[in-house]
RNA sequence: GGCGGUGUAGCUCAGAUGGUCAGAGCGAGUGAUUCAUAAUCACUAUGUCGUGGGUUCGAGUCCCACCGCCGCCA
């Protein structure tokens, strides 16, 4: 029953290749860390681990991108094949294989996958024409065009089209692919992904259009070399002939199926629907699971390269480090779900969750040992009823989170870990040994100091694949091996007695962000101007009676109001709204008015404010208070 | 336009099959405490559970309509 005793299980992850047309950003960063996590947890757990990543590099956009950089393609790839092989380097990913798809093997054997689809018949020659994204490197029909065709994907305009293409029958696979979903629960998570991708099938499939003409650079097909193999195609192969497929049936073998291709939500039909057909098509087996995640959003907007704000995730591993970074993402962001990245919250987690209660708990506890325990681990006494209580507690908080990792819950684990730091702290306080060591209670005081150093050596172990670097300090400071034990997490009393604990630092530093790091970090551009509630706040807008009303010589458009304003008394303001109503509408109504204006003069007269209007095309209609409101009442 | 989802305390969200379901965490306030990184622990709060109807003895929980947001498809 238990995992851990019996023969060693593989377990095969992915993350996506990663388009290499522009630098690596938090998006692929999030990706290749949650694959990270999963991958650690399962190493962890004593499976045979392959996890691959890799870099996806053919397509007129790479081509086209190496180009405007005015370099050779291969050259292109070549180095931003190497920012992202930096990148995970430096963000700790445990990655076993790197794959590129300009890998001349990876070719051979895109081509070999092509040609087998094609002696099963799922290949034809046909003719396409239509209209072509170039950026997306996408087909749309003409309904699906925007206005002034153009794409509606990415809104740009598209070219018509017409080249003889191969097909691959997709249309064919659409029943085996509806009943691999419904004996398959598993197969696309979350739920909803998989719905979405039930009904694409249940409307039925069109074939799709694997080749291209227009370009060269990408695989060609075999034995009609003018003919280069589509993106997607070429990149979805990558999962098998990274792992040896088919020169090397051994190692294939050993790990195909994929246990686990994680994805992002936008790539799911290709990952859900077009690589099982392959797949069906040549005859292998399909995946366990694809799960696609959500996105990421900066300072609650979405992450684009013309907004500026791609947020570069080695900033956040320079200044906070690796483990705050992974804990973060998994922390606040549901797994699965579209989620917010702040550089705020990022400190507040850190602060309240990792320093307080997870550094600060190690860091009590450690202190104590060294001042009663001669800096070693106590021999526990007797247990009584709430110390059972309390390793019950923990012991349950253990098996939740293994059940929940194990479902790629890793949000929920998070939490219960968060939850165990918490029975920890409650413990402490409810054990009160500070007052123990003061009665002389030694062997009490050394029962409740072995439990809680115990609660935290299994916190520890169960953040190591999220937080690897901070668990194995913690490990090293309660006498530990540093290399986490999973074996450890379902029993008690793993310590042993009168080993030594080194006290140290705190474990995690507390942050303090400066006032304009709070904000936003990179300014917004002016067609999304998003206003900040505080900068709305500096409005004062008041509610004022009109007292009475004149038009300005000499003007057609103004007016000269006095208004009530309540405590702030009463006002001259001018406003150009004569075209649209008579002096003497005005007088006795409820309006709105930006009180803290700065003065000026308009026709010479003063206006020590401004009146709110809505502008409807040519008219001009004044806000009022609906029912009215006492002059002067503030409005927010 | 079709399909699906969603709208619950300031924020993020839990709330099978209708009857302690009005909740948790964070934030805020009060108290306790001093082993600890002014950490921790306890207690407290505001909510017309999107709006309007309906079914029912009884509805965040079911039905209808509407409004808002999101996703997939077209």
């Amino acid at each position: 029953m238990d995992r851990l005793e019996v023969k060693r299980l593989k377990f095969y992850i992915t993350t996506p290749i990663y388009y290499v047309n522009s630098e690596p950003h938090v998006g692929s960063a999030y990706t290749t860390i949650i694959a990270d996590i999963i991958a650690r947890y399962k190493r962890m757990m004593n499976y045979k681990v392959f996890f691959l990543t890799g870099t996806d590099e053919h397509g007129q956009k790479v081509f086209q991108a190496a180009r405007a950089a005015g370099k050779d393609p291969q050259q292109f790839c070549d180095e931003l094949a190497q920012k992202f092989e930096q990148l995970w380097k430096k963000l700790q990913i445990t990655n076993d294989g790197f794959i590129r798809t300009t890998d001349p093997k990876h070719m051979a054997v895109v081509q070999y996958f092509v040609k087998k689809m094609l002696e099963n018949g799922d290949v034809y020659k046909g003719v396409y024409e239509g209209w072509y994204c170039v950026p997306c490197e996408s087909y749309w029909s003409e309904e699906e065009l925007g206005p002034n065709h153009t794409c509606p994907s990415c809104g740009r305009e598209v070219k018509f089209i017409e080249e003889e293409n191969y097909f691959f029958r997709l249309s064919k696979y659409r029943d085996a692919l509806l009943e691999h979903y419904k004996k398959h629960p598993e197969f696309v998570q979350p739920d909803f992904r998989r719905n979405e991708m039930i009904k694409i099938l249940e409307s039925g499939l069109k074939d799709l259009s694997i080749t291209r003409t227009t370009f060269s650079w990408g695989v060609p097909m075999p034995d009609d070399p003018k003919h280069v193999i589509y993106v997607w195609v070429d990149a979805l192969i990558n999962y098998v002939s990274a792992i040896g497929y088919p020169t090397d049936p051994e190692r294939f073998n050993e790990y195909w199926p994929a246990d686990l291709h994680l994805i992002g939500k936008e790539i799911n039909r290709f990952h859900s629907i077009i690589w099982p057909a392959m797949l069906m098509s040549v005859g292998l087996p399909l995946p366990k699971t694809v799960f696609a995640h959500g996105w990421l959003t900066v300072d609650g907007q979405k992450i684009s390269k013309s907004l500026g704000n791609a947020i570069d995730p080695k900033y956040f591993v320079d200044r906070y480090g690796n483990d705050v970074l992974r804990f973060y993402l998994v922390r606040e962001i549901v797994f699965g779900k579209d989620g917010d990245f702040s550089e705020k919250g990022l400190v507040n987690r850190l602060n309240s969750d990792l320093a307080n209660d997870y550094g600060n708990l190690l860091h009590r506890t450690l202190a104590m040992l060294e001042k009663h325990f001669g800096s070693s681990i106590p021999e526990p006494g007797p247990f009584e009823r709430g110390d059972e209580n309390f390793v019950q507690q923990v012991l349950d908080r253990v098996e939740q989170y293994l059940t929940q990792m194990d479902n790629y819950q890793l949000t929920d684990a998070v939490e219960t870990v968060m939850a165990t730091l918490a029975l920890g702290n409650k413990y402490f306080d409810e054990r009160k040994p500070w007052l123990l060591a003061k009665q002389g209670e030694m062997k009490k005081l050394g029962t409740v100091l072995y439990n809680v150093c115990e609660t935290v050596k299994k916190v520890a172990i169960m953040f190591y694949p999220i937080m690897p670097n901070s668990s194995q300090e913690v490990l090293r400071r309660l006498g530990e091996e540093t290399q986490p034990n999973a074996q450890h997490l379902r029993q008690w009393k793993t310590l042993r007695s009168g080993q030594k604990i080194v006290h140290g630092a705190p474990l995690f530093q507390k942050v303090e962000l400066k006032s304009e790091q709070r904000e936003s970090k990179k300014p917004v551009p002016s067609e999304v101007q998003l206003l900040d509630i505080n900068e709305f706040r500096k409005v004062d807008l008041r509610v004022a009676r009109v007292l009475s009303a004149e038009r300005i010589k000499g003007s057609e458009k103004l007016l000269k109001l006095s208004i009530d304003l309540g405590e702030l008394g009463t006002r001259q303001i001018v406003a150009g709204i004569a075209k649209y109503y008579e002096p003497e509408q005005l007088v006795g109504k409820c309006i709105v008015v930006v009180a803290n204006l700065k003065p000026a003069k308009l026709m010479g007269v003063e206006s020590q404010g401004m009146l709110l209007a809505a502008h409807d095309n040519d008219q001009v209609k004044l806000i009022t208070v609906d029912g009215g409101a006492a002059p002067g009442s503030k409005i927010s």
